[in-house]
DNA sequence: CGGCAGTTTGACATTTTTCAACTCCTGTGG
DNA sequence: CCACAGGAGTTGAAAAATGTCAAACTGCCG
């Protein structure tokens, strides 16, 4: 099966060896949206990498309640912490979109890893941009006192997922809005309801425009000073 | 100067010819309590080991508000993941108690990889626990809906920091609590006064013994089942 | 002894959650 | 083609919980 842009954007870091030898293992393979890929709490053997499409990454509480850490794009990996550590994942990610995903048994990337010492650098590379993330996750939600500052910070966070190079200018920033309201709570730490009525407040303040699946943000710096 | 058994303990991993490189780079500092190492936006120029002694790791937003993200203890690494994005520091680190810290300089350390293609391994294990911490942190702000959930949790964590062994039985645990209740507080995300009242009402149940310094969470696992 | 940091407790205000009802839209099956 | 079910979003009203403010207490250290 063809190996898509996205991995190779990964893959460029690797000398050609290395290289080659990354576009021979694993296997590609096509998802619809909605099917979920890994399940938190199952022993990690597969390590994933998303060449398109959107997944989401979750962990729920025993009760059922949930929590969206990430949504990954085009060129991200995850699993690579519980591989890593060889224990069990630690989220369940899910397809938001129709996706195709390169999958990559423990096997296999344990000797990719051993042939190709480089290849640890890319692992904490990866690693770190996880790190970061989740660390940017907590920080929403236990420095945003209100309910608004979590929600703002939340669409903002997700808007730079899509739009790198324009962060933190005062341009309108617009992405495809592929979250329901109670994945946006279960982002921000909110009820759905609450998400509802923020999402219409901020709407009515001009702060966000919604046309179908679109959503802008029209001026993300006043926004930010203002709510976060 | 003398490199402690703490950071052995990560370079045991090593070769021996890497083994020995590590104990000639970076240098060993000794510290009083409650001096801050890192700080948060710093351009991210060492690497810190903890020989001994406790380090609290936190994030501040505009308005002074903090999250405690993590209590590092001997043989913990931090800014790991900074230095290898080539950014600044996420987070700022502070003494609790008196410490001996090694810092190795940003260069050294990237020689260091360099040389021994081994330690990205090593760094890929210290960046995997970092994550997992990271997210245990944001299920604890997000899936815990009640403050009492919120501070067991986080009890229960800095239980096992010093407990490694004894997690998930049923005896009593035991351990310094060095942490003031605002400390406690920005590890849950309450206030102050509400962790105040869950201490007095964790005690009173029976849950929570503390004799100066020292708290024992006498039944971890009813504890747990009671509110997280 | 005074002062300070940390803790405790009460009263109150505020916010968000919860519960409930209703609308809109889409896909499915008769 | 229509009816219907289900998912998603919206809105209102009430309840519950925590944050905030205020005041007093404790223990420690100079």
């Amino acid at each position: 099966m063809k190996t898509s842009t996205a991995s190779s954007q990964h893959a460029c870091t690797f000398s050609s060896v290395a290289l080659r030898d990354f576009h021979s293992i694993g296997i590609s393979r096509h998802y619809e949206a909605h099917e979920t890929l890994l399940r938190e709490g199952f022993p990690a053997n597969h390590l994933l990498i998303v060449c398109s499409g959107r997944v989401k990454l979750t962990a729920a509480s025993a009760e059922g309640r949930l929590l969206l850490l990430r949504v990954a794009g085009p060129g991200d990996i995850f699993g690579l912490a519980a591989l890593h550590e060889h224990t069990v994942y630690r989220l369940t990610s899910e397809t938001l979109s129709p996706c195709t995903i390169k999958s990559i048994p423990r096997d296999e990337f344990v000797c990719f890893m051993e042939v190709h010492p480089e290849v640890a650098r890319v692992t904490a590379l990866a690693l770190g941009r996880e790190y970061t993330n989740a660390v940017l996750t907590a920080r929403r939600l236990a420095l945003q006192t209100t309910a608004a500052g979590k929600l703002a910070s939340a669409l903002l966070d997700l808007s730079r997922v899509d739009n790198l190079d324009s962060a933190h200018t005062n341009l309108p920033i617009s992405f495809l809005m592929q979250l329901t309201h109670e994945d946006l709570g279960s982002m921000a730490g909110l009820s759905r309801e609450t998400v509802s009525r923020l999402l219409a407040r901020f709407r009515r303040e001009g702060h966000v425009l919604q046309i179908h699946d679109r959503m802008t943000l029209t001026h993300p710096i006043q926004m930010e000073a203002r709510y976060c």
